[in-house]
DNA sequence: AAATGACCAAATGAACAAATTAGTCATTAC
DNA sequence: GTAATGACTAATTTGTTCATTTGGTCATTT
């Protein structure tokens, strides 16, 4: 079989976006990186935003597989959804994509990227919803909302590892944990 | 004594601010709103941006009134903590000239306007700071670094006030306090 | 039938002109 | 004499123009 043309222009698009971002990738620029006419691309995606759509859809399996590979039965709930918590911020933070994304995010404000980020938050969330569902079932932990509970989960990891080294030294992971052991699970209360 | 031409341009200014922002505001418009010659600002103040750090100052100084209003000495630690958080994210939501500045922050990034609410955010960590480490001392909750709490209880009010209710329906006080208690006090560990 | 790139309307941004602004300072008012 | 002023200026911002670039189409080629 001959080449996988959707593929390349997938690839293609992706490794453009990792580099420069998405408004700064131009189609013409895909289609040369593809080695395909411009007008292919079209016949496989209906706009340059649909390429995206795609490509952060098969980012968020990557996420989930990669979340999914930090679970070990074995494990407590608590050491679970922490584990989780690092890998996909720690994927967060080591790939161009995403860095490149969120990046723009943050200072151009495309729309389209806004969006896009959007329904990853959502898929982490939703993912993590899950999970605690199920330790609530188990009875491992108390009844509580699982889907605010994974909202600020996912809040205080962002904050401890992307916003608390704006002003400060990062703290390990190791600390991390132990924090969100104090904070979560045992309570500061006596 | 004649009337203080100092508190009538910050006054001016402050009013102004929180009209139009800080980047839309001209010395020209605050000098007319304070009834003075432009240049009579400049006596008092070094620049636009003073008169803002000024401003900002008596903000802090207001808001620490205003978090001091909220504690009860006779309420627990626990309590005392979660109404000083609403009441300041309460004044942040319903004061013009905050809600100005953290639009102005997120839609056109002004240098000033970001130190600025730095400060801010500084000064609330700080004073929590302080009073976590009472409630520490007193042996009211256990041992813990008092600025990453502070740090996180503060992300964790903004992420349930300001950043759940962009995709939600909004939480109730009533509930924010359920959830403060359960995740910091009591912990989901069972 | 699939792929292509010349083509087009729309969007972008470089370049320049005009307007506005923060801050100064010689003059004025008291 | 000194506190206040607003006309002035250098610098920045804004509006405008217009050539270039861009996303997307489609007649032609393979």
């Amino acid at each position: 079989m001959a080449v996988d043309r959707k593929q390349l222009i997938l690839e293609a698009a992706k490794k453009s976006f990792s580099l420069f971002g998405y408004k700064a990738t131009t189609m013409d620029q895909v289609a040369k990186l593809a080695n395909v006419g411009k007008g292919t691309i079209y016949t496989f995606f209906k706009s340059k935003e649909e390429i995206l759509d795609e490509i952060v859809t098969s980012l968020i399996k990557d996420m989930k597989t990669e979340a999914e590979k930090a679970v070990d039965p074995n494990l407590s709930f608590e050491e679970n959804i922490h584990r989780v918590l690092l890998r996909l911020l720690e994927f967060r933070k080591s790939h161009q994509l995403t860095i490149k994304l969120f990046q723009e995010e943050k200072e151009l404000g495309t729309r389209a990227v806004s969006d896009v980020i959007q329904r990853v938050e959502k898929a982490v969330i939703d993912y993590m919803k899950g999970i605690i569902q199920e330790a609530v079932d188990r009875g491992e932990i108390k009844e509580c909302n699982p889907e605010i509970t994974a909202f600020v989960m996912l809040k205080t990891y962002i904050a401890l590892i992307f916003d608390w080294e704006k002003q400060h030294p990062p703290i390990e992971k190791e600390e991390i944990s132990k924090l969100f052991r104090l904070y979560f699970f045992e309570g500061l209360g006596k």
